[in-house]
DNA sequence: ACGATTTTGTTCCCGCGTTCACAAGCTCCT
DNA sequence: AGGAGCTTGTGAACGCGGGAACAAAATCGT
């Protein structure tokens, strides 16, 4: 939540990330007309997975949808999705489920994707390329504003449909197009100083692909996402799984060796 | 944080451990009864980025440190990387502190990344070229084995040191390496047809970059790596610092048909 | 040898999140 | 109109994870 959370998601199980969320923003608490937006970090998590339910509903054509029909679409509980929905209010009508039109708006909208924020990528190798071309981000919300990278002969170069500018050109390119989310994708030893100069520059959002720790005041998030680190978790069930038996995988080429 | 996993084999869920789990010596393990190694999936979670802040120490030079070391490394509380560590055994000396190295290899023996598991990616797309010219696998306890696509465009180019083949060389490669891990990074739209012939032929574990939902049967785990969740996540929080926030729009054109 | 110091391993408590179960409310049929 | 049948929204129980505090053990100094 995040995890790891993320999944902290977590997360959740994700990557666990620390964030300080105040619960009562204002305050003063005095039964303000505006019911508490306090919604928990592993709601909040989820919210962009019954989006993209939704969406793949509507484009099926469906009108709408049980909270039953939801949950299975994004593989979890109904009775969670019905609670995290009610944070957001009460869209749905009983007796009959949730207008999926209407609830993906109010979704989109509690998320904040309903007007496009801009992105950075910083470090524009294997990964960097990938991301930049990932077609999800611009349909989704984002808008990618610039690719950065220090290597000089990357400069220049065309990514889709952007050149590589150099890294120097951080700082301006945040102020000028409004970058509110960093993306990392540097080597873990540049990770920690593009992180600083993205935050010195006005970030407050950063995604994490550098396989390092990165340290940010308070009022920043970061999330991270590690993809030995997640392998690794996989291999632990496989571990624990070959432990028991030995005979469903027979694995010709890796031997157990462990001793102690 | 990452999706949901599949319930696993009888993961001994009492909450009293009975006794705190002796150190695996040599002896063999009776597996008579039931061999109560619950480890907390959060605790899992986390002992990869122990194992990585571990590495950097021992690269630095350190020999020892203690839970406050290890723990600022990783970015936790100390007194939760206590009680992680004490899941695996008592491996630490009080008063001094962790052997690094006797540390690492013991985390890493309860992860299971001692030995290599061979991975199969599918999917060369960018993501895809990007996960197979990822140093940090065969580092770190994995080797790609297998670069699987379904478009013959793609068949025979050479991604660093392997040759992509064929789809259809899935259930074959599965079979002749051992494969104990799936990297899927197709299309949404191939990624349940992919997992399922994965699970047919053998494969336990996999690791989904596809923007969608993949169902396994029991036994099998999945794990989740989605960026455009990861980045709404971020929108939210972003969203929600910029507070005042008029959300001025109004309900769009999509009519709500029922209700209000 | 023995106490002072340091650091681990463990216990206890608290708060969050998940899930069950049910009341509230909407629609449809008779 | 009124009851039957659904489905949402929510109150409450409960189990898990996190963090502080403490007891156990090992080294160091005298």
């Amino acid at each position: 939540m995040s995890s790891a959370r993320a999944a902290r998601g977590t997360q959740g199980v994700g990557p666990g990330e620390e964030r300080t969320r105040p619960v009562t923003s204002g305050a003063v608490d005095g039964a303000e007309t505006v019911a508490p937006r306090g919604i928990p970090d592993a709601t909040v998590a989820r919210l962009p997975v019954y989006l993209r339910a939704l969406v793949n509903l509507a484009e099926r054509g469906t009108r709408t949808c049980s909270s039953e029909d939801l949950a299975g679409a994004a593989g979890v509980n109904s009775s969670k999705l019905r609670k995290d929905l009610s944070y957001l209010g009460s869209y749905g009508t009983r007796g009959v489920g949730y207008d999926v039109e209407y609830l993906r708006y109010q979704i989109a909208r509690e998320i904040g994707v309903t007007q496009d924020l801009a992105v950075a990528i910083i470090g524009i190798g294997n990964l960097g390329h990938a991301l930049a071309n990932y077609a999800g981000f611009s349909s989704r919300g984002f808008r990618i504003v610039a690719l950065l990278d220090n290597d000089p002969d990357r400069l220049g170069e065309e990514v889709g449909a952007m050149r590589i500018r150099g890294l120097d050109e951080l700082e301006t390119v945040v102020a000028e197009e409004g970058v509110s989310i960093g993306v990392l994708a540097t080597p873990a030893a540049a990770a920690q100083a593009v992180s600083d100069r993205l935050v010195a520059a006005g970030v407050t959002s950063i995604l994490n692909f550098a396989p390092t720790l990165v340290s940010v005041p308070a009022g920043v998030d970061v999330r991270k996402v590690d993809l030995s680190i997640e392998l690794q978790i996989l291999a632990y069930h496989e571990h624990r799984k070959a432990a028991g038996d030995g005979s469903s995988d027979v694995h010709p080429s890796t031997r157990t060796t462990v001793g102690v």
